[in-house]
DNA sequence: TTAATATATATACATATATTTATATGTTGT
DNA sequence: ACAACATATAAATATATGTATATATATTAA
């Protein structure tokens, strides 16, 4: 009972879904997921760092970098609410313009020839220059 | 989005989750739920009341009583959630045991010929004499 | 029938506890 | 020394729980 509340506990959050979301195409690392849902540096390696004891990532390093993913060996719990997670998510909104913009961010990324916090910062304020002037 | 992490909430909490799980298999009043999980009135109403909201639930008058079961016509997303629960919690002790409470509750109501508070509060009182005593 | 009382449930309010987030600082690798 | 990430701390916010009270129905007395 106690291991489900945590669970439940730890998807009761939008940093945390989206972060799980965006982790289920493809690895990230810190900055770029930073880019991507716009918020700060501490906010994404706390949300990860929670996520990781819930048992529902892995991480590499490269580097400076470290890059996250969605564990290949999910314990069945972790694993079954994935599923869950991904059926009441079909077709929303935010998971939707989240993966919009990680492919805009990952373009950005490209020309910028860099992955850096500087260049996702960048990119942050780009983007936010663009939705406020009507995009 | 918002719908799910309301979802999420709503499933963090002991409480909701036993009333959920005994919910399952019949429909229970106030003061039934009350002697089997062994908390507050105000406790139970409250996470019913929470529940219902969250279109989990619905109820029926009957006298002073109000019985309370899984609404037949769930929400997708609700329905999901019941079977994820349901799977995630399947040979769960605290389900079990509430489950083996509920029946020596019932057959205590039986005994006794009624429904009332001051019934379930007898048995609350039994049941922690009997587990104090090595059951 | 009406008035008064008792009972089951719901809700309001205050307090305690937990969670979130920003800010500052620490750690590790370049 | 700098950059990426992690973590500690504190302030703000949200949540849970007990106590008190309100509401609605039933029961009893007149």
């Amino acid at each position: 009972m106690k291991d489900s509340i945590s669970i439940f506990k730890l998807l009761s959050d939008e940093t945390r879904l989206r972060i799980l979301m965006l982790l289920d195409h493809c690895e990230l690392s810190v900055c770029q997921l930073m880019g991507v849902l716009g918020v700060s540096q501490p906010l994404i390696s706390r949300n990860l760092s929670l996520l990781s004891k819930g048992g529902f990532l892995d991480d590499r390093k490269d580097g400076k970098l470290v890059y996250y993913r969605i564990k290949g060996d999910l314990h069945v719990i972790n694993r079954t609410a994935m599923q869950f997670l991904k059926s009441i998510l079909k077709g929303d909104k935010t998971v939707q313009y989240d993966r919009e913009t990680l492919r805009d961010c990952l373009e950005f990324q490209k020309k910028a020839g860099r992955c850096d916090m500087e260049t996702f910062e960048k990119f942050i304020e780009a983007r936010r220059k663009a939705v406020s002037s009507g995009r």
